[in-house]
DNA sequence: GATAATTCTTGACTTTAGTTAAGAACTGAA
DNA sequence: TTCAGTTCTTAACTAAAGTCAAGAATTATC
């Protein structure tokens, strides 16, 4: 399970057998059942996920609704965006199947650094990687009608519309579950 | 004008008058008139940009259609997003204002990296802090209409509304300009 | 200061999303 | 297998955004 993580950060930099070591010895392998809630909106944690296995959802509380903002599968990590400094979090994040995760905080990411000053370089890496992609995924919201939204969906993460109830991913859409069922059948109508 | 600059990493890290020095020696400041293109969609190019003074916009080319994407002002900088590895660029950017810009490039980077680490952990941080802003003004923007997203804007960032022409901020807003039209129309008649 | 170009507003009309409510389809647990 | 709870679809209606076109207001240019 571990080489999936070893994995993943050779994408950005190679590391060495110590620099592995380093990392399992901080013991942050964990896993969930489907529906654990790992950090409810309003509590402070300074904890980091890296899905190894499973799916997780981040969402938040507004005008009584459950928004859905992000899902995170295999080889993506919720950064420390709800988990800074002791700041009550904005959101929650909640396991939607079984899942095997990384589970740090930023102790341990100050421990790294200091024994291993390429883990800055390999965060700052992913961090820009991150940015990046991000700001093409908004741009691109931003720029499309809610039916060009779900077909870019579909053709990014097709593993999602399979994993993910519909009124979640409703929600992440920027839209209502009714609005989504009626773009679905448009779609099917006109593509067969 | 450096002042600013110094101001804006001390958010972040307080740095020293030697590392002040190596940043100035680098030769980064660079002024350009209002509507000067900086980088054009498909261009390649490595530069980055952080404003001292003015104000720049990132769009790009869709349907024939101009779409604006993101306003970087005073104290905001341009992420490699645009400016990566060599890739033609995704996005145009230009000037809006009369502009005091400081134009770095990845090799700049590279060399404050080597002789001043405590640089990288600089860019870590930034780009940590951008990510998190990014998220939350993306879950928002999902999870508001336009017009909310509108009062958004003026809450936030008032400053844009007397800068920036409508038919930007509207496409910046994900909406037509004469949508953007109407939602001012609609907001002003039931304020007074 | 007159003219041209750009930007903004308005109106009429079309399309799509939001809302509310009902019921169908599916899922999970006893 | 049945029942309850959840999720999805449909329908009727309302509200808002997109589109197209015209003209008003503003800004830039000579």
């Amino acid at each position: 399970m571990q080489e999936k993580l070893f994995e993943w950060i050779e994408q950005y930099l190679i590391i060495t057998d110590a620099e592995k070591k380093a990392l399992v010895d901080l013991d942050i392998f964990r896993s969930y059942p489907k529906g654990t809630v790992l950090l409810n909106q309003g509590e402070r944690s300074r904890n980091e996920y890296f899905v190894l296995q499973g799916l997780l959802r981040r969402y938040f509380e507004k005008d009584g609704e459950e928004k859905t903002v992000e899902f995170y599968a295999e080889g993506e990590g919720v950064t420390p965006i709800c988990t800074v400094n002791g700041e009550p979090s904005d959101y929650s994040i909640a396991t939607l199947e079984e899942c095997t995760l990384i589970v740090s905080n930023s102790s341990m990411g100050a421990i790294l650094y200091e024994r291993f000053p390429r883990f800055e370089t390999l965060c700052r890496l992913v961090s820009d990687d991150l940015i990046l992609k991000t700001q093409v995924i908004f741009d691109n919201f931003k720029s499309s009608t809610p039916e060009e939204r779900y077909i870019h969906l579909l053709d990014k993460r097709p593993d999602l519309i399979q994993r993910v109830p519909q009124y979640q991913l409703a929600s992440f859409l920027g839209i209502t579950p009714e609005s989504l069922s009626r773009i679905r059948k448009r779609l099917t109508k006109y593509h067969e």
